[in-house]
DNA sequence: CGCATTTGACCAGCGC
DNA sequence: GCGCTGGTCAAATGCG
């Protein structure tokens, strides 16, 4: 089970491709309004202007970095859940042509989410960043079962977008990960779900919940 | 009754 | 400073 959650930007294992840890200090950030879609045929494709309307600021300009902005990292060798999917997954390759997408290291919750709890940020605290994770699927249903238990704790009307954003966070207890949800204008068909912090436990229903996931998917081709 | 969802209010950051 | 926007809170409501 610990390989689904590896897959997600749950895990703290060592095996998947964090962001965070060294090995991808030579990543190259990206403008915002870039997202890298994985083909699984060793490319990566570059789209422009498909990060979602996510945050309609990161539609703007490449090097903006507006308050709630996405900057997309990306690996520089290629896609790390590109890798570690092929890796671990290699019979579903070809569901995944339309997964993801991109983690960023966007700001969180500035003012209020110190973590875990209660929220109050200190006067002159920087800003906290935590890795963001975006999937892009081509989904009839929005909320696609991961596994973990979700609570919905918010609704958002986006700009430029006539489709709500959903917020959820994760119901386990001390568990401070959070999702957003989001079905995008321009393409009804598709549904971006970014994941924020990792999970402190095992997942909640450990049995097939990925192979779910991608039997939820459709092949995605961006043009 | 307990838990999840809805939804308006609130707050902070940013650009102008 | 003001308005806009994204993100969260929390009371009200819904549902099994």
């Amino acid at each position: 089970m610990e390989k689904y959650q590896m897959f997600f930007p749950c895990s703290s294992s060592a095996n998947y491709p964090n962001p965070n840890s060294t090995n991808i200090d030579h990543h190259h950030r990206v403008g915002s309004s870039h997202v890298y879609t994985n083909n699984f045929d060793g490319r990566v494709d570059q789209t422009s202007d498909a990060f979602l309307g996510l945050n309609s600021t990161i539609t703007t300009t490449e090097n903006h970095v507006g308050s709630s902005s996405d900057e997309v990292l990306v690996h520089k060798d290629g896609h790390p859940y590109q890798q570690y999917y092929q890796q671990h997954y290699p019979s579903a390759n070809a569901g995944m042509s339309n997964v993801i997408v991109g983690a960023d290291h966007s700001s969180v919750d500035p003012h209020r989410a110190n973590n875990n709890d209660s929220g109050k940020k200190k006067k002159g605290e920087k800003k906290m960043k935590k890795p963001k994770y975006a999937f892009q699927t081509r989904s009839q249903v929005d909320i696609l079962d991961d596994g973990y238990r979700w609570r919905k704790y918010g609704q958002k009307a986006v700009k430029a977008n006539k489709f709500p954003r959903s917020y959820y966070r994760c119901t386990y207890e001390g568990c401070n990960v959070k999702k957003q949800v989001q079905r995008l204008s321009k393409d009804e068909g598709v549904v971006v779900t970014t994941y924020e912090g990792m999970h402190t436990h095992p997942i909640d229903k450990p049995s097939d919940n990925f192979e779910r996931i991608l039997n939820q998917m459709q092949i995605y081709t961006p043009f």
